[in-house]
DNA sequence: CAGTATTGACTTTCCCTGACTTTTGTGTAT
DNA sequence: ATACACAAAAGTCAGGGAAAGTCAATACTG
């Protein structure tokens, strides 16, 4: 079995372990105990738990650091999930006012949320960044916003 | 638990506790009472207690000194706006995490729109683009999205 | 060969401390 | 009253340690 195997396994047994799916971990740490390198740790995160699977990683680094993933938990969740997953990798902004209309029409978000994203992939908001990245950067943010709305 | 949420945690218990949103400590004291050397309450204080998060320090040396943690309290308006003129053309990921916690515990924005903005800037969100531009990019985003909230 | 895993060296972020400095209050001698 | 010394605070800053992040080179697998 391959280290990133046992390592994403360890990691869903903490998330299914945990009341909140949440799985908080030490990167160093867990990565002696499953025998690896640190930095794989981080390989198997953004391999195997991104937000297009449905998980968010949130870590902070120093002294008592940690890496905190968590899983989003499914309900009406399909819906929007399934909005996620018909997103390519990148979006153009009258996709993303379509996307957000229609979440907001079936009552997937709150009119308050919609004008989050809205703002957030403005373009204004983007504009210290070359046009070429902008795309793929409405993309993921769209993903990662609406993932919070399951 | 890291002792600079113990010392955090315990300044914001005081200001909970008083009417004035005040909390009159003495360093060397809260030190001691909390098992640190007492530069690590000036580290706190330097790095979550800044005025861009909405708090004012004063104090006084020598016999009797004392340092005055004090929460400003404005209107929803011009307290985000505040935040908004605080906030300069770049934002480290911690930075964000701040504002958006302080925001969160003056009222000014939900826990709902808190997550929506760290999920916007997270790291998923920005790996598309460059290292280079990511600091004036959600330094662009959160001022976007805060402006929304007003 | 193409794609996926793995590693290790280096970087960045955050926390914590201790040595040293500065400010303020108090007491005492002139 | 003035000046001075001393003590009791708080402030500053450089440095070290403990984490996580990044990236490019290499190894493995189908």
């Amino acid at each position: 079995m391959r280290m990133s195997d046992i390592i994403a396994q360890r990691i869903l047994e903490l998330i299914e372990e945990s009341d909140e799916s949440i799985a908080e971990i030490q990167r160093n740490e867990l990565a002696s105990i499953v025998g690896c390198a640190p930095s794989q740790i981080n390989y198997v995160l953004s391999s195997r738990f991104t937000p297009e699977q449905g998980f968010i990683i949130e870590s902070r680094r120093g002294g008592g650091g940690y890496v905190r993933i968590s899983r989003i938990k499914l309900n009406r969740t399909s819906a929007i999930m399934h909005i996620i997953n018909s997103i390519g990798s990148t979006l153009e902004p009258m996709e993303v006012r379509i996307i957000t209309e229609n979440c907001g029409q079936a009552g997937l978000i709150s009119n308050d949320t919609a004008k989050l994203i809205l703002a957030a992939v403005s373009t204004s908001s983007m504009s210290s960044v070359p046009q070429h990245y902008r795309g793929y950067l409405r993309a993921a943010i769209v993903k990662q916003m609406l993932l919070t709305q399951i």
